[in-house]
DNA sequence: TTCTAGATGCAAATGAGTTGCAAGTGCATT
DNA sequence: AATGCACTTGCAACTCATTTGCATCTAGAA
């Protein structure tokens, strides 16, 4: 099995096994992940059934802080569900199309924003990101409301 | 003074002290405010300081719990700090530039959307509302950051 | 005025996230 | 390979927003 993936992490930052596994786990997932839902894939993942692999869930929380504080990932929190949810940061962004019968979330892969010109109103403003969610009915759940 | 302001409230909802309260509170605001925020503004009010007036933080949640279900208020969680905010539903919505650095939040008076058509990808949708926060620098933090 | 479903106050519980501290461990250096 | 130490981790106790159970109270219909 190759064990062997590149990745470049910053510097000053030591690779430790609990790390690697948080970053391990939210490379598999393409979906945002809190996390308690992080902990839960640590202690199922092959890695976290180590013998001596106990983790604690105060250390994924400050793993994570430093991630995002390294821009390793992106923090948020969706309005729903107030707990927040982390995933890698890929560099580019989605948006989402939120059901607000089931939650659930449909990515949209290109930005409206894409092609149009933002001007955050009359003071001046320098806009380095954007956050858009859609919230709506999805086809299941609107053709259930008639 | 005129305290005959009419107000629609839905049917099937006691008028009581408290729910008038933080109703007021929540009109004479125009910032979204937290649970937090408005029971200080009651504890200050003139309402507020009658004699046999205690208002406990649980009726607080549970006035707002109750006016999100009706509509009355929205509810809306910020990425930046974990705690939720109400504001009231005025019909009408309103985006935000937020500054990364002091938290200034910037009201966008007019809605990039309202001369864009959204279509949710590939998966059929319908869409009731969106969301838009835009982040940045407003022009002090700006400067500052050269 | 009376009556009662629904609203409130209180205090205790919950649950996500944080923190202090002692023990452990990458990793740069020898 | 062994050493040293600054950075990390595990643990347990803590914070703080929000929720809940229950006894009491009250708005509004009758």
């Amino acid at each position: 099995m190759s064990e062997e993936k590149k990745m470049t992490y910053p510097a000053g930052l030591k690779w430790t096994r609990q790390r690697k596994c948080v970053y391990d786990i939210l490379q598999k997932n393409t979906e945002p992940l809190s996390a308690a839902q992080i902990y839960q894939q640590i202690l199922i993942s092959p890695e976290g059934s180590d013998a001596a692999s106990t983790y604690a869930v105060s250390t994924i929380y400050r793993i994570l802080a430093t991630f995002e504080e390294k821009d390793l990932v992106l923090k948020e929190t969706r309005p729903e569900d107030n707990n927040a949810v982390y995933e890698l940061n890929r560099g580019g962004h989605t948006h989402y199309a939120v059901c607000l019968e089931c939650h659930k979330r449909i990515a949209l892969h290109d930005c409206p924003f894409a092609h149009l010109h933002l001007n955050a109103g009359t003071e001046d403003f320098t806009i380095t990101g954007h956050r858009l969610e859609l919230y709506g009915y999805c086809g299941e759940c609107g053709r259930l409301r008639g």
